[in-house]
RNA sequence: GGGUGGUUUCCCGAGUGGCCAAAGGGGACAGACUGUAAAUCUGCUGCAUCUUGCUUCGGUGGUUCGAAUCCACCACCACCCA
């Protein structure tokens, strides 16, 4: 099969330039392409996972990846998708984070003997002259097209800047540039990008009459159509310290029957057989796959140390209630006053609650317990030695925590 | 630059002087059911020394016994005109 083949077979591609043109130079190994990622946080997350997958899978079929990463239109922000403006940036943030997301890539991708290239967009952005630009690239861009595009749709309602009108721009003149500097002939992105991306194309057959090609990889959407990667607290990232391997498993164990396969599909390097394999699972089989995609995922981006644990944990938790490889929350014995702390304090303490009225409720309705007793009285109080070094606290069915005295 | 409308608790959105910690919906959280799924039902959703008190309705100041609600100024946003 060949790799254009298996993105197909998997989900990935959404739209392409040039599918003949395409398929021809990724089988062959004759693309070196790009994507960009602009560092708006200091860690890199799930939709940055699936793009790093898909340059893995390239580079393993002979492709060069470049990777780019966006110092400069980190500065002026994408209004693709986005109903409000995104915060500024400051200079010290962006290059904080270019820092993070350099240090987390090459974990993925092999930089090793010129396999792959890092670069970073502020160093031709940040010195364009304004004039220059607006004469060399300015003409080749239609006002009236641009305001039709796809990714200024959802702004046009709620406003849109000049400033943030201008990323498609800083964009296609990246791709402009990367073909020149580094004979980069293709772009690769989320589907949302497709609009930017074409943006690049045109330019370069405008300025240097030759041919370039975009493709974008389907988002990873859930049954109900929203971007997977997100949970209530934020994102889930790739950065142990901010999503630990224990909660990414877990984000992966609880997606829903519908949505098993295709994650495997787009986001696991298991043979696509093994997976068609599952189309037969039903009904609490499937449990099985999400075993399977959980600790495949924790895997790649954790290790396979770190899987296991997380996977042994997890398993631990929910059939047996142990407290092996359970996540740790460490409390300092300040939180005894006068040799006793009460249950609410220590829900806070322990991060399950963030505030003593959150506690409440939650003991209140009757999803709290301490070493598998449930607790029912908010007034409960414990003092020093009613616990051993660690003990198991638990808020409703999923949030567990060993906590240990310090 | 001129005009109009707007800024409410996580989000949408009601509230136009006391009965407002603020309707309704969404989301989140907890419980029941269950397969760590989905659907459904119930509870809950500012903070705390919790049958009471305290701080919130863009910001500042004012009117009033009393303001999310009235007045003034400022800031921001959208639309229309230039």
């Amino acid at each position: 099969m060949t790799i254009y083949d298996e993105l197909v077979a998997r989900g990935l591609i959404a739209q392409v330039t040039d599918e003949e043109e395409i398929k021809e130079l990724i089988n062959n190994g004759k693309a070196t392409f790009y994507i960009g990622f602009d560092p708006t946080a200091d860690s890199l997350h799930v939709g940055h996972f699936m793009a790093l997958c898909l340059m893995k899978r390239l580079q393993m079929a002979g492709n060069k990846p470049v990777v780019l990463i966006g110092g400069g239109t980190a500065m002026i922000g994408d209004p693709s998708g986005r109903s409000d403006m995104r915060q500024m940036m400051t200079t010290e943030t962006i290059a904080h984070n270019v820092e993070c997301f350099k240090k987390q890539m090459s974990r993925f991708i092999d930089f090793s003997e010129d396999k792959a290239i890092l670069v970073n967009n502020a160093d031709w952005l940040m010195d364009l002259n304004y004039v220059e630009v607006l004469r060399d690239i300015g003409p080749h861009f239609s006002v009236n097209r641009m305001l039709t595009a796809e990714c200024y749709k959802q702004r046009m309602e709620r406003g849109l800047s000049f400033l943030e009108f201008n990323y498609m721009i800083m964009q296609s003149y990246d791709f402009y540039m990367l073909y020149q500097k580094y004979g980069c002939n293709m772009q690769f992105g989320g589907d949302d990008q497709w609009s930017n991306m074409l943006g690049g194309t045109e330019l370069i057959r405008r300025k240097l009459g030759k041919d370039a090609y975009a493709m974008t990889i389907n988002l990873l959407l859930n049954s109900e159509g929203k971007k997977m990667g997100k949970t209530q607290s934020g994102a889930v990232w790739l950065d142990p310290n901010k999503t630990s391997p224990f909660d990414f498993y877990q984000y992966w164990r609880n997606v829903s029957d519908q949505d098993v396969r295709k994650c495997l599909r787009m986001l696991t390097f298991l043979p696509l057989e093994q997976i068609d394999a599952m189309d037969a699972w039903e009904g609490s089989q499937l449990n099985e796959a999400k075993d399977i995609l959980a600790y495949e995922l924790t895997k790649l981006v954790h290790g396979e140390e770190e899987a296991v644990k997380a996977k042994e944990a997890s398993k631990a938790l929910f059939s047996t209630g142990s407290a092996a490889n359970m996540p740790t929350e460490i409390i300092t014995m300040d939180v005894f006053t006068d040799g006793t702390v009460d249950i609410l304090q220590l829900l806070i303490s322990a991060n399950l609650a963030t505030s003593r009225n959150e506690a409440r409720r939650a003991v209140e309705q009757g999803g709290v317990s301490v070493n598998g007793e449930k607790v029912t009285d908010t007034h409960m109080t414990y003092g020093k030695d009613d616990f051993a070094e660690e003990f198991i606290l638990k808020k409703g069915k999923k949030k567990f925590c060993k906590v240990e005295l310090s």
